[in-house]
DNA sequence: TAGAAAAATGGACAATCGTCCATCTAAAGG
DNA sequence: CCTTTAGATGGACGATTGTCCATTTTTCTA
């Protein structure tokens, strides 16, 4: 087990971390300075230069441990779900619109560093580990899917199937940083799921994925 | 006719709006300083504060031009187009992710300013309009198609049509941004257009929307 | 063309930035 | 308990930030 030193070192890394992460949700990138950050965390000066090196790698350590969180996230809840394809790719549809995941926070966080993406290389590495990752998910679900359809011609390679589902997902937290007032999730869900019964109209049926009207 | 005093303003105005752009495209939002934009303007110092009262404000004025000839263009695009609602829609759409519009320049400035617009309420405000002009045109096009169907039961209301075909755009937009070297543009459309042949088969030809494969 | 007005200049300014290190504190090892 | 060593502190530092204004230059008007 770890000594009372490592284990403060330890707490100390993750609370500049989560600082970092505290003020780009509600500050912004360009708001987020050394002094904002060691005030949030409660620490001295110099435990950025001490545990990090320097401001931008400590950026980049925040950036990749809130990536991480997703996914781990959305990992478990694939164990915990189950086998059949459609039920896969249900999932990570809804857990990748529901609260937990889809919030003012994490929408702030992921697009701030996105935007400082291009021009910041340590950040943008993580980006594309995520994307990959969920990639795989979804890619492996629809190509039984497509298999399972059994058609000569498919409507959807599970390729392109993949590629248009998760922008469908994109385009959605999109519209949640835009309006995060308006943005109804009920209704994103029932979109996503529409579009995926009219390709799919044999696995994915319009009654599980939406609540009724009355 | 303006005189040159009024010229040689409005001159130096654009001057440096273009400069804040190219700056915000090749080195973000954070490095783009004062020093920084006079510089590429080839203007003085004080400038930025005649013409706009500050930093911020120019930066919102840019972001405001950015934005304002995403939608001249588009317009545009559909003045020249038939009127069919399925042609619009594809117009917008091939407008959308036309190689004029959907570039590495332009991805690079609209998401560093959404990044920070959250925080900038200056620049939020351009967003709304932008995103309601959008959303309009294809809402029109959307209910026509509709109504034209003629069910009882659509499989989609034009609201969610519409909601869903921005979402799809914004992903196609996202997946640029974090892949710009593998991003294909023809597979964008064709992802595109096989998922509104899905939902409307009468309106929406696959045979329009893709290129022969050979 | 002389005077008035507007536009442009560029440096002064305080404030803030991120880095770094001399110093102090406290846990670990003998 | 004493020594060692890693961790933590907070201020000093030069660099850079954005703002602002006294001055100069250019254009317009009378």
């Amino acid at each position: 087990m770890p000594g009372k030193r490592e284990q403060n070192r330890e707490q100390n890394r993750q609370a500049l971390i989560k600082a970092v992460l505290d003020s780009v949700s509600e500050k912004g990138i360009s708001e987020t300075s050394v002094s904002e950050i060691i005030q949030r965390a409660g620490l001295s000066r110099g435990m950025i230069h001490l545990h990090f090196g320097g401001k931008d790698n400590l950026l980049a350590a925040a950036a990749r441990s809130s990536s991480e969180e997703y996914y781990d996230g959305l990992e478990a809840l694939l164990q915990s779900g189950g086998d059949s394809p459609q039920e896969r790719v249900e999932m990570i549809v809804r857990g990748d619109l529901s609260e937990p995941v889809l919030n003012r926070r994490n929408v702030s966080i992921w697009y701030a560093f996105r935007g400082e993406a291009r021009n910041r290389s340590a950040i943008a590495e993580y980006s594309d580990t995520r994307d990959d990752r969920l990639r795989n998910m979804i890619l492996n679900a629809f190509t039984r899917i497509v298999r399972e359809a059994g058609r000569e011609d498919p409507v959807l390679s599970a390729r392109d199937a993949t590629h248009g589902t998760i922008a469908l997902m994109e385009g959605m937290w999109t519209d949640y940083l835009l309006h995060p007032d308006r943005f109804d999730r009920d209704e994103a869900l029932r979109i996503v799921f529409r579009f995926l019964a009219a390709l799919f109209p044999a696995h994915f049926s319009l009654a599980g994925a939406v609540p009724p009207k009355n």
